[in-house]
Formats: C-alpha cells, sequence, structure tokens
DNA sequence: CCGCTGCACATTGTAGACAGTGAGCGAGCT
DNA sequence: AGCTCGCTCACTGTCTACAATGTGCAGCGG
C-alpha cells in the first residue's frame, strides 16, 4: 500500500507522553490531512510497525479515535476510518446550531470580560489573518475562536460536546470556501458583538445562523444533493472492497 | 458515547460478546449498582484477577467506560469511579432539558405513527406498573421511554448524546423518589400527547419542564448531602487517598 | 460455466512478561 | 523536630507470543 512512509513524520519525540497518545494524535492528523481517507481500513500490526510500536498502543489509539468518532470498528473486524453520511451531518449541524445557540446565550448572560477580551482578541487575528491573505492559520483561528466561545459560556459538558462536534465535522468535511470565510468572520463579530452588549437573544440567533450557514456551505460544496435520503444508514461504513491480499 | 448501540438496537444477539465487552457491562453494572463507589480506584491486576482475565481486557474495558464518562483516568495514576460534583450535574441537567426539549419538537413535527405507538405502549406498561406498586421495573422502563421518545426524533446523533447523558445520570444519581415518580409518569403522558397532537412547541416546552423537574428532585435529594460532605467542586474526582498499601 | 464446501491465512482478541514511573517511607542532615 | 533525598514497590505502559475467527480462494460437484 505504500502510505508513502516519508509523509508519516513520525518524530517520537521525548514526550513522557504515553506511545498511545503520539499514535492517537498521528493517525488523527492522517485522517485530518487526507492521508488517511473514509472507509479506509486500519490494519493494527501495519500500523503498528508503520509507527515502530507493538500492537496494544495501536489499539488504544484507535478506541480513543472511535470515541471521537472518527473511526468505526467492528468486532474481529478491524477499524475504518469513519464518514459522513450527508444525513450524519445534517445531524451534526442541527445539534451544534443548537447547542452553539444555547452556549452563546449563556456567554451573553455571564460577560465574563477575560474570557470575552481573548474571544476579542482571536476575533482580530482573525480578521487580520482573513484581510492580510494569511488563509493558513484561519482554520486554526476558527477554532480557537470557537473555542474561546465555549469558555465564555462557562459550561464545561457543552464546551465539551461542542468541541466533540466540531472535531467530528472540521477532520471530515471539505476544506473550507475561501469566500465563506469573509461571511464567517463576520458572522464571528456579529456574534460576540451580541455576546457583549448582553442581547442574549440575538447572539443566540446569530450563533444558530452561523453554523447552520457553514454547514450549508459545506454541504453544497460535498456531495451536493446527491444523496437525499437514499444513503440512509451507509454512514460512510463501506469497507471499501480494496483487496490487497498477496 | 452510547456505548455499541448500534441503531438496530438490541434485539437478539448481542454481538459477539469479546471478553472486554463483559467486562465493561460487569464493571458498568457494578458502578450502577453501587458496589463501585464514585472515587474508587480501580486497579487493572486486582480486576483482572477478580474477573479470571488478563489485563488487556480489562484496560480495554476501562477505556470504553472513559468513553461513557463513567471512569476518570489519569495517565500513570490508573483509573477511578467518576463523581458528578453538583455543579457537573446542574451541567447534565441543562444540556439534557435543552436536548430532549429539542428531540421532542422532532418527534412532534415528524409523528411518525410507529414509534409512537411504541412509546405509548412504554407509557401505558409504565403507568400500569405504577399504579399496581411494582415498582422495581420503572427505572427500566423510564429509560425505555426516554429512548423511544429519543427514536421518534430520527436524528441518531441526538438520540446517541441523549442517551449517554442519560446513562451518566442514571448511574451515578442516587435511586429515585417515589413521590417524584407519579409526577414523572404524568409528565411523560403529558409530553406524548403533546407530540402525538403535533404541537411542537408544548411538546418542546413539556419535555424540558420534565427533565429540569426531574433534575431538581435529585438535586433536593443529593444536594443537600453532598454540600455538606464534599463542598469542594471537585466532589467525587478525588482519587480518595484511601492508602491500602501492604 | 457457476455455485458450494472446506482449507489456509490474514487479523483481531487474549495472555503472560518486562520495563518505567510515581508515591510513600525511612535514613541522614540541619 | 522538620526537611530532604533516596529507596522500594505497587502500579501502569508496552512488548511478544499464542489462540480464535472471519474472509477469500482453490477445488469440487452441479
Amino acid at each position: 500500500m505504500a502510505r508513502d512512509s516519508r509523509t508519516a513524520g513520525k518524530r517520537l519525540g521525548e514526550q513522557h507522553d504515553s506511545l498511545h497518545n503520539l499514535i492517537y494524535q498521528e493517525i488523527r492528523s492522517a485522517i485530518a490531512d487526507g492521508r488517511l481517507k473514509p472507509g479506509e481500513r486500519l490494519v493494527e500490526e501495519r500500523l503498528a510497525e508503520e509507527y515502530g510500536v507493538s500492537r496494544n498502543p495501536i489499539r488504544e489509539a484507535i478506541r480513543a479515535l472511535h470515541a471521537d468518532g472518527l473511526v468505526d470498528v467492528s468486532s474481529r473486524r478491524g477499524a475504518h476510518v469513519a464518514g459522513l453520511a450527508p444525513d450524519t451531518v445534517r445531524e451534526i449541524i442541527e445539534i451544534r446550531a443548537l447547542l452553539e445557540s444555547h452556549n452563546a446565550r449563556l456567554a451573553a448572560r455571564n460577560r465574563n470580560a477575560v474570557l470575552l477580551k481573548n474571544a476579542e482578541a482571536i476575533l482580530t487575528r482573525g480578521r487580520t489573518a482573513l484581510t492580510s491573505g494569511r488563509r493558513r492559520g484561519l482554520r486554526e483561528l476558527n477554532e480557537q475562536f470557537h473555542r474561546a466561545l465555549a469558555e465564555a459560556g462557562r459550561n464545561q459538558l457543552l464546551s465539551d460536546m461542542l468541541e466533540s462536534l466540531r472535531t467530528r465535522s472540521a477532520l471530515l468535511f471539505s476544506p473550507d470556501d475561501p469566500a465563506r470565510q469573509e461571511v464567517s468572520w463576520q458572522e464571528h463579530a456579529g456574534i460576540l458583538q451580541a455576546i457583549v452588549d448582553g442581547d442574549e437573544e440575538l447572539a443566540a440567533k446569530r450563533a444558530m445562523a452561523h453554523v447552520l450557514g457553514a454547514g450549508e456551505a459545506h454541504l453544497q460544496s460535498t456531495g451536493a444533493a446527491a444523496t437525499a435520503a437514499g444513503a440512509r444508514d451507509s454512514a460512510g461504513e463501506l469497507p471499501q472492497k480494496k483487496q490487497e491480499r498477496r
């Protein structure tokens, strides 16, 4: 399969971090970078050899990825990179919209000065990055902004759930459309403004619109309407019958 | 996240019971039954011996429990049964209220005949069990009813998230107050009625009230003692310095 | 030519060791 | 005494080996 062993810049640094954590990160970014595509099988022994470790850390990493919803694991049949069926994407968007909305409401209710300052700082950085054309960091800044908002909501559970949803979508969605980015950061500003003003309703409304808008954009760019309700439970779990036996 | 209760619901054939799955179930019910108390340490080797297996299945089970939020795992310091700090309980209630509410709205929007019939059947069983004094099955019936509602919402992700939240609370909350049960099942009826009537707003409102009400009841019963015993915000997450060295 | 049956193997599940680390406990110092 | 510094050891993290099982393929019968 020659997965370009070079791409996996496996520098097992000094890190006292447990091995399986590093593996987890590695595979995770491999999925994010598209080096591992949805449906692709994750063979423990192969990965073990690739990273120069035994199968145990690999197994743990895979379990962690499974907990994050990034891989599907079926008993005795191995693990596959999870895919997102259009229906699932819609569900994620819907729930994320609901939760982001609620979180924005909470943030507007609390109005914690320092946390909002932090969000504003990130917002500024995002907007300058946008105008100066440096788009490479935008994805990360977007992540940071939403994380800052989540913190401002001061509900740990909600924050965690949002993080999880963002992870699932961010890793599996297609890269962002530049045009959309403009709108996106304007909306960010609008949300934050409403929060700072303490206008709960407006903040909630804008947050929801933001998520739904971004979701629409993604649905457009990716599969389009090519899959109304047909795929149903396929959920990207097609094992991709590659057959690489020798 | 909702273990592997794949969409199919748990008809016959509970999967090929891999050992670690059995262990998972075992420990899980041990927590539910109170045989394992919050803060208690889970020593892999001890459990391995207790169940007559090696440590690997134990580790996997612990990971799964961790994914469900039932145990806390800190690197190199072992796993402990998770506790619920009062703040966390409030967060769970709040988010669950939000999600149950939304789910009820969706159910009212869809009005899937067969799924609602199912919910009604469970409702009936619950009410008869209540009046006939057989309270031992009520907890399970309550679980089933909410699961049925979740299905009726027809949003898999939402259903899974609710399942997870219910799991976390059900296992760690104190047993239910009989008086509350009466009210609870009346509210169940009210919610379902609104859904059947297709009144989205009412259904959402009632679902939220139901969760908040139940939550309040729990906070009352546990909160008082909890405030005295472990007023700290860390509540159950202190590793419980027992020191059982020999 | 095509479907069925049984075999062989690729992979996962489990077991049993070894290695590394953090936490108490006591010796030595001040 | 109080404190620091090692020592010791119960653990977890990892590795290697073995067992169990699903899958594809060859070979056979139709």
